[in-house]
DNA sequence: TATTTGACCAAGA
DNA sequence: ATCTTGGCCAAAT
């Protein structure tokens, strides 16, 4: 772990089974803002096989992207008891995690 | 070094 | 509810 795509990958592995973060709640994690930068470290896709990225969907409750399209990404969640319908998340906040701040 | 580019987000003439 | 706009930050070009 050295940059900051690193950094998010290792926070994508602390994502509970079953539950989904947005991209600006793993910044904040990271104590930072770059919740854009996020999904771009994402879209690069330097590991994709091994992180599961498919747990971070946007605040808003929709999808945002995949790497191996939306359609594999809705499967893996609703395996996952996720439901997906128009491209949104449905029962958002209840399955969305907060992760503890590193720094407040 | 400078510019461009996103799997974003919040607010709203 | 949907669309537009401006801002945001790191990485890639």
């Amino acid at each position: 772990m050295k940059n900051f795509n690193d950094k998010c990958y290792q926070a994508l592995r602390l994502i509970p089974k079953g539950k989904v973060t947005s991209y600006k709640e793993i910044a904040r994690y990271l104590g930072s803002r770059a919740y854009r930068a996020v999904g771009n470290a994402m879209s690069k896709n330097k590991n994709a096989p091994e992180i599961p990225c498919h747990r971070v969907v946007c605040s808003d409750g929709k999808l945002g992207g995949y790497a191996f399209g939306l359609k594999k990404k809705i499967q893996l969640l609703s395996k996952e008891g996720i439901l997906v319908k128009n491209g949104k998340i449905l029962n958002l906040k209840n399955k969305f995690h907060t992760f503890k701040r590193l720094k407040k």
